[in-house]
DNA sequence: GATACCGATTGACGCTCGTCAAGGCAGTGT
DNA sequence: ACACTGCCTTGACGAGCGTCAATCGGTATC
């Protein structure tokens, strides 16, 4: 509350898309009163698989990724969390360790909730475990749809697919009204994201770009032919 | 309740694993007395893809499947739901159209529960969003693992890995002390199932049978090697 | 400005897996 | 007994993709 950089929950910005907007003033301040907030920096990590979960986390601004590992060495970029989203619920309601680790991507603002807190408050206002259902619902959906494709699709086209995500989600028309994007990750996690090898990637860059859909220059990605790019993905 | 062979839900097998559990006796009296019980052949479906979602089911005894399409004919086996599942909340909740198709694989006794009592039931009983969310918790965990598994395993990992989860959950010792496993599922729907071609999975089949880790006769299965087996999930 | 270093790219090679086609085998109908 | 039909298996081939290794930037360090 005294920290100058410190943003009470009462003006946070991702309050009214993250699953807390259910609750009342009382509830609001018992949240405030009890988080903890702190900014973290890129490389830096939430928690590790295998770490017991204390608690939950909320993002304000940040990127935040979900990494999984197993005991033969194989990694896998899960999914990525934007401003709003609320991190390590899922093992809190398991009650269970945490199954992933969580990495900052980018510079983040994080607030972390103590479990007797989230206990608490989800005692309280019934609505707020709705919102979550609500939320896992689409996580649920989300990694359907993902398996479905990493089963029926191609690199490339799931490279693609994860382009208009992205595009969606961090695009904007430049000054020539072009739809440019800069990508929030390395080559490396791009093909963890998708299932392939940064190879792969590299050459599924070079092949879309002689086909004439889009142009790369270093993480500045211009997309010049959305429609064809769409008609590509959902072709096969 | 007056069908020979009808089933009340204060007397369903299934009751106490499902979300339905946490239910006081008015409720589900309302549940019991609105829900539309029905036994339904294998080879028949619930609900379709882009269909709309007017209700909820909920399964007794019998196996169903949930399947993908997409527009250029790819087709995926997404999971299987067993006694006591609650199929079709996900499209419930998101108010939007089912996303897939639900497809009765074994002869199965099945309740379509109207959305109007779903509602009811879950502003009058906090508890029940809860036990959805606890489920979908659960779900969507599993939609992780094997989203990651898709990604890291090899085919035959994937189907070896498959065979386990089969017989935890259908599997048995016979009078020999084998471990054996009769699968509910055709070849086809193995290999839409973990993404893979018909093809891949015999030979996967002989290869392992040629690894002495498992005897394959028509759907019945001998799990020879459990230990091994194992492992060599595991490893890779 | 020279060096080291890390990420990205490119090439060569081989393996896994999908595709196409040809049987085999059990169940069903005539 | 016959063909017919679905499902499974097997073989041959090729495309896609992973792996290994070399090279090419760009950036930090001294």
């Amino acid at each position: 509350m005294n920290g100058k950089q410190s943003i009470g929950c009462f003006d946070c910005q991702a309050h009214p898309s993250s699953e807390w907007c259910v609750l009342d003033e009382d509830e609001l301040a018992l949240l405030n009163s009890t988080k903890v907030q702190k900014p973290v920096e890129a490389g830096s990590t939430l928690f590790h698989q295998g770490d017991n979960c204390d608690g939950i986390y909320c993002l304000e601004p940040g990127l935040v990724g979900i990494r999984r590992l197993d005991s033969a060495g194989n990694t896998a970029l899960l999914r990525l969390c934007s401003p709003g989203d609320t991190i390590g619920y899922r093992s809190f309601l398991l009650k269970s360790e945490h199954r992933t680790t969580a990495e900052i991507m980018m510079p983040s603002i994080v607030c972390f909730i103590h479990r007797q807190t989230v206990r608490t408050l989800l005692e309280r206002n019934p609505n707020l475990g709705l919102r979550f259902l609500d939320h896992n619902v689409k996580v649920a959906t989300d990694f359907e749809e993902r398996h479905f494709e990493s089963i029926t699709f191609t690199v490339k086209n799931r490279f693609l697919n994860l382009l208009m995500v992205l595009y969606e989600r961090f695009g904007h028309l430049n000054e020539n009204g072009e739809s440019v994007l800069e990508l929030p990750l390395s080559r490396q996690d791009i093909a963890a994201l998708i299932g392939a090898s940064p190879e792969t990637i590299s050459r599924s860059i070079t092949r879309v770009q002689d086909e004439g859909l889009v142009r790369f220059k270093g993480r500045q990605v211009v997309l010049q032919d959305i429609d064809e790019l769409t008609r590509q993905i959902s072709a096969s």
